[in-house]
DNA sequence: TTGACAGGCAAGTCCCCACTTGCCTATAAC
DNA sequence: GTTATAGGCAAGTGGGGACTTGCCTGTCAA
């Protein structure tokens, strides 16, 4: 029907989005460190294993890349697939230039 | 926890990015004629019931206007909300200027 | 005024998805 | 080797949302 339903599906969820501000605010952390800034900034008592769904839904959309290193995992943020919505339904009057 | 849900619940959702295509091709459609053009060049067997719920959605997420006019209700697409989502994730290298 | 047309309202059903629970694998420190 | 740490896998549960069904309101033409 459209073309990448992932993506929507990925930001339709509050706490994902979250997930993407954090990334967004220091990006390559790994999913204990984005279980324990959740829990203290945000107060989200999610569960290790919510937040690893989250960011497996995350990564399928493209917003997310992984890379691994030893027994750790950093997340790193990819906002490019954003792009595509914009270009999808564009914004009247956009982008003002600096 | 975050500023709009509605605007991520509104395009959540494939029928209803499907109405933003509708109303980006063609504004200012009444329910009718959308639900005719989703049927017709979408192949989807969507009941005017459920096209309407869908719209009332779009409406809530400030994505769609509507103008009364007798019996007939034009819907107006407003794409202004959606730039709250790439400021709110700023996409690297944006905006090639034309 | 009667009928057709455009749309609204409300209750009910069904299914997807977020979240939990429990256990397992792998890397690193001791 | 043993223990702790970082993460993965799979089945089960519960709630929200999409969709239906049925009936009602308002507008225009005959």
């Amino acid at each position: 029907m459209d073309a990448d339903p992932d993506l929507f599906k990925a930001i339709g969820d509050a706490t994902r989005r979250v997930i993407l501000d954090e990334l967004t605010e220091k990006d390559g952390q790994t999913l204990f460190e984005i279980c324990g800034r959740l829990t203290m900034k945000h107060g989200l008592g999610s569960s290790r294993q919510a937040i690893s769904q989250h960011l497996a839904v995350l990564e399928q959309a493209g917003l997310v890349h992984t890379r691994r290193q030893g027994r750790y995992k950093f997340h790193h943020i990819d906002t490019s697939p954003l792009r595509s919505i914009v270009e999808r339904w564009p914004i009247h009057g956009e982008a003002p230039n600096p």
